[in-house]
RNA sequence: GGGCUGGUAGCUCAGUUGGCAGAGCGCCCGCCUCGCACGCGGGAGGCCGCGGGUUCAAAUCCCGCCCAGUCCA
């Protein structure tokens, strides 16, 4: 995409002379002061010269080139903010901190709420998974955790602070003044930023061959047919890469040995890794720049070049190097599996504990021809390591410890289970000597087996198994794609969207439950008014109902519904609802009843999970809630299960919080201040949008960001009981609990229960268990007893057994009493087959049951097959057995008759 | 949230087109042996995940649920 040029015309570049060119090599346009220069200065159109010439004046490790990036800036009028976690969870529509933008988004850069500072400046560690083949092979150029320096500033039509002119400055003077490096060996290529709906122009800042820097000015927007229009708020969003500054400063080997310093050492001795030459190093690096690698056939192309450059056998470098890329990817997922379990991501098979699941499980496939290592020893350096900057990661190490540990030994169980499952698949494909496609998709699709892994052991056993190279592609057709799901959006007319917003009585006093309002719109069954008590859903909180009355007519309120402010109550249908008109004067009531469990549950969440991250730890985050009327439930996250003491620890806490009566403090705030003063907790419930939200605060206890209808004081919440805890996905706990009134009937019908099991084993109730165990006991032995009778009774009914020759030799028959007495017909007919050596019948009611000895038996099924053919009825049956049912009108024969009559028809 | 596997003896798993639930290891008893291990003989141990349905008959087929694993949003 090219943008009109003048997009990218700055003062600064006619002020100092700057040239723009068109890079020989890709095309693109750039800008230079060096009149020499042909290409854009990026790779692949620039080789990595930064290993032979000192860019910089300096040498800086991560830390420094942080505080010296941070620095500069906060000198220079930027706040420096604190950076976040690497856990998005200000945003519904992304998983991880990609950028630091992101920090800002969706309401700072929609213009709804203002930011922090303005200009600002963060150092904001990122995790991106998107290039995670790659990261080992690049020589440090691929990470799946960095850190992006962004200065940011936000121009508002009425207020603005810099634009291009200073950005570029910034850069310039920063990279001259603070790094030493001379300017004219810096280059700005033209490029086009678009990401999250927004777009626009942006540089891409290289030096020696390096990309450093990307400065992005975010001024359109990207509707949906694809046009851009220009924004109102205009957003200088700029992204320096902390480790690569650091790595051009160091001119170390790789870009690992600049941000991982000691530990790469320690890491190659613990796992048994020999690091090659640095020049070695340097020239994978060099070539690795110049070339698209992502593993395999390219990756074996690189090592072709450096081979043949260091003058060394490409099969022995290989030797050399596949260890080496593994550490590297080693050293850089303990990294990111620090960041992302500190940060309260528990690992699990959906959602963002996947994303961390598919790190730990890379970890460890890495790991598979080096050094066992544990991995949660390697993520322990690494904890301690950037500890230094990041003091949580110290502080939660513990907890992180143990999740990896679990995780760890949780892949050992899937890859032993996998071994018996390719033990399998190998023993069956043994015959035909391969393979398949669709075998190798299967394995992989349900089981997590790595097909390289199968192709491996294979190979050991002389079976041809070849990966196809788009088996990943192979895999996802596999899967289709997901239907978008048929949404059932509800249509809300122009009409009711142009109402003024309702005002919600129910936030200024809780208690009241009874109003006057005045009607504004009657659309169908959709009333608006201007003023309700009525809670419309939200929050996981379900709708008011009740009444709304005029003159002395009720209409009843089934749902309420708010759409941008306005508050709609549903009517019921069958109701005539003209009596209802714009202008009239009703009158509302709220059920009570049904308020006051959705409050008192509603309050209970929240001391709930209050509890929860008091007892287990404050890497619980709520997952999910939903309050009801008989019982609430609520999701957390956590990774392992909840102990009977931890239960009875949390619903303890959060009883004695009911107890203590605390004040519980509903109000409204600026998001800033909110988030300034209490953190990022209180966004358990997920993204509230707006520049002013509602904090509900259990005083000492609890602060969240809600919108929901609480009482004034914890007392009034009533018990708390947990009903029982779930756990509906790996890493997620979900609790069914009741609160207050309902609390209360569910321990009356539990206790009711007990108490009618209690009269009808006539057992107390604390003996319960034992009476019950000594029934299945006795049930047992009973068991065994009647089978014992069952075999004499056959033994002794075998003497009075009729005999007849047959053409197919003796059959026995027998005819048991008219009614079912117990003694079962198949197994007499069965026993006594096989203790006779004949074929055996019996007859009850309309029920004929024939049984052949299991050895050398007659296949009774062409008895049954005879009878079919000669009576109604229905039947059929095996070799050894078989049953026939005659149909009711059939007249009962004689036993005999029929039993010469089928047998002579053989 | 969706797809795919699986759930049978304490453990690892077989179980054919529906027709009497099995093997190996482990456990108990006995034999052999000075004793142990091995070997041999015998035995105990099962709501075939739960609940419906179809059928003369369900571990097996159909539906729903629960649990575990796995891949993908």
């Amino acid at each position: 995409m090219q943008l009109d040029p003048s997009l990218y015309e700055v003062p600064y570049f006619t002020e100092e002379g700057f040239l723009r060119k068109k890079c020989a090599v890709c095309g693109e346009y750039f800008w230079t002061l060096d009149p020499q220069r042909q290409t854009c200065g990026d790779a692949p159109c620039d080789p990595y010269d930064f290993f032979d010439t000192q860019y910089t004046s300096r040498s800086l490790d991560v830390s420094a080139m942080r505080s010296t990036f941070i620095g500069y800036f906060s000198e220079r009028g930027h706040k420096a903010i604190q950076p976040r976690e690497v856990v998005a969870r200000w945003r519904d529509d992304l998983y991880l901190t990609i950028a630091s933008i992101v920090l800002f988004q969706p309401f700072v850069t929609s213009g709804q709420v203002p930011p922090p500072a303005n200009p600002l400046v963060v150092s904001q560690p990122c995790i991106r998974l998107s290039d995670i083949d790659n990261v080992g092979l690049t020589a440090g150029r691929h990470l799946t955790i960095f850190e992006m320096g962004g200065h940011h500033a936000f121009n508002y039509p009425d207020h603005k602070v810099y634009w291009k002119d200073e950005t570029v400055r910034y850069a310039y003077d920063f990279f001259s003044r603070e790094l030493g490096i001379r300017r004219d060996k810096v280059t700005l290529k033209e490029s086009v930023w678009v990401g999250g709906g927004n777009a626009g122009p942006c540089f891409e800042v290289a030096v020696g061959g390096l990309e450093i820097a990307t400065l992005v000015f975010m001024e359109y927007d990207v509707r949906e047919d694809g046009s851009w229009t220009p924004l109102p708020l205009k957003i200088v969003d700029t992204g320096y890469g902390i480790e690569r500054m650091s790595w051009l400063s160091q001119r170390s080997p790789t870009g690992f040995h600049a941000i991982y310093g000691r530990l790469v050492d320690r890491f190659a001795d613990l796992l048994g890794v020999s690091l090659p030459s640095p020049q070695a190093l340097i020239e994978t690096a060099k070539y690795s720049a110049l070339m698209k690698v992502e593993g395999g056939e390219s990756a074996r192309q690189l090592r072709l070049k450096v081979a043949e450059k260091l003058g060394v056998d490409p099969l022995e470098l290989e030797r050399w190097m596949i260890p080496v890329e593994s550490m590297f990817g080693i050293l850089d997922h303990t990294k990111t599996l620090g960041f992302m379990l500190a940060d309260g991501i528990v690992p699990s098979n959906t959602g963002e504990g996947y994303l961390a699941r598919l790190v730990l499980r890379r970890a460890l496939r890495l790991r598979r021809r080096l050094n066992p290592v544990s991995l949660s020893e390697l993520v322990s350096m690494q904890l301690e390591f950037w500890g230094k900057d990041f003091p949580r990661l110290t502080e939660r190490s513990k907890r992180v410890l143990e999740e990896i540990e679990l995780e760890e030994r949780k892949y050992s169980e899937t890859v032993s289970k996998a071994v018996g499952l390719v033990d399998a698949a190998l023993r069956q494909a043994a015959k035909s000597g391969k393979i398949g496609v669709e075998e190798l998709i299967g394995l992989y699709d349900s089981h997590g087996v790595d097909p390289y892994l199968v192709a491996e052991e294979a190979k050991n056993r002389d079976i041809a198994v070849t990966v196809p190279d788009n088996f990943f592609t192979l895999v996802a057709q596999r899967h289709g794609y997901a239907k978008p799901k048929a949404q059932s959006t509800v249509h809300i007319g122009p009409s009711i969207l142009g109402q003024p917003k309702t005002r919600r009585l129910y936030y200024e006093d809780p208690g009241l439950l009874e109003f006057d309002a005045n009607v504004l719109l009657v659309e169908g069954e959709k009333l608006v008014l201007d003023q309700t008590c009525f809670y419309p859903e939200g929050g996981g909180q379900p709708a008011d109902t009740g009444n709304i009355i005029i003159d002395d007519v009720k209409f009843k309120v089934t749902d309420v519904q708010v759409f941008g402010g306005v508050v709609v109550h549903y009517l019921e249908k069958d109701q005539n609802l003209d009596r209802l008109i714009p202008g009239s004067r009703v009158h509302g009531v709220v059920d009570a009843e049904r308020r006051l469990r959705h409050t008192q549950h509603h309050d209970a969440t929240h001391i709930l999970l209050a509890s929860i991250r008091s007892v287990l730890g404050d890497h619980v985050w709520q997952a999910g809630a939903q309050k009801g009327y008989h019982y609430s439930r609520l999701d957390i996250t956590h990774y392992k299960k909840v102990s009977r003491e931890e239960l009875e620890q949390i619903e303890a806490l959060a009883n004695s919080v009911v107890q203590q009566d605390r004040r519980v403090i509903s109000r409204f705030m600026e998001r800033n201040e909110a988030e300034e003063r209490y953190g990022f907790t209180i966004y358990q419930g997920g993204v509230v949008p707006g520049s002013i939200i509602r904090i509900v605060e259990v005083e000492g206890f609890d602060v969240e960001a809600c919108g929901g209808t609480h009482s004034e004081h914890t007392g009034s919440i009533g018990p708390i009981s947990i009903i029982k805890v779930e756990y509906p996905q790996d890493g997620v706990v979900r609790f069914i609990f009741s609160a207050g009134v309902s609390a209360v009937e569910l321990n009356r019908k539990n206790a009711n229960l007990l108490e009618d099991l209690s009269m009808t084993l006539r057992a107390p109730i604390d003996q319960l268990p034992h009476k019950i165990k000594n029934i299945l006991d006795e049930n047992k032995s009973l068991g065994v007893k009647v089978e014992r009778l069952q075999s004499s009774i056959a033994d002794l009914l075998g003497d009075r057994l009729g005999m007849l020759d047959t053409p197919i030799g003796q059959v026995g028959y027998i005819v048991l009493s008219g009614e079912d007495d117990g003694v079962d017909q198949r197994f007499i007919a069965t026993r006594l087959a096989n203790t006779k050596k004949i074929v055996v019948f019996t007859l009850r009611g309309r029920r004929v049951v024939v049984s052949s000895p299991t050895q050398g038996g007659y296949d009774v099924s062409k008895l049954v097959g005879v009878l079919k053919s000669k009576y109604k009825g229905k039947g059929g049956g095996g070799k050894a057995y078989g049953e026939y049912l005659f149909d009711e009108d059939t007249p009962l024969r004689d036993m005999r008759s029929l039993i010469f009559e089928v047998a002579r028809e053989i």
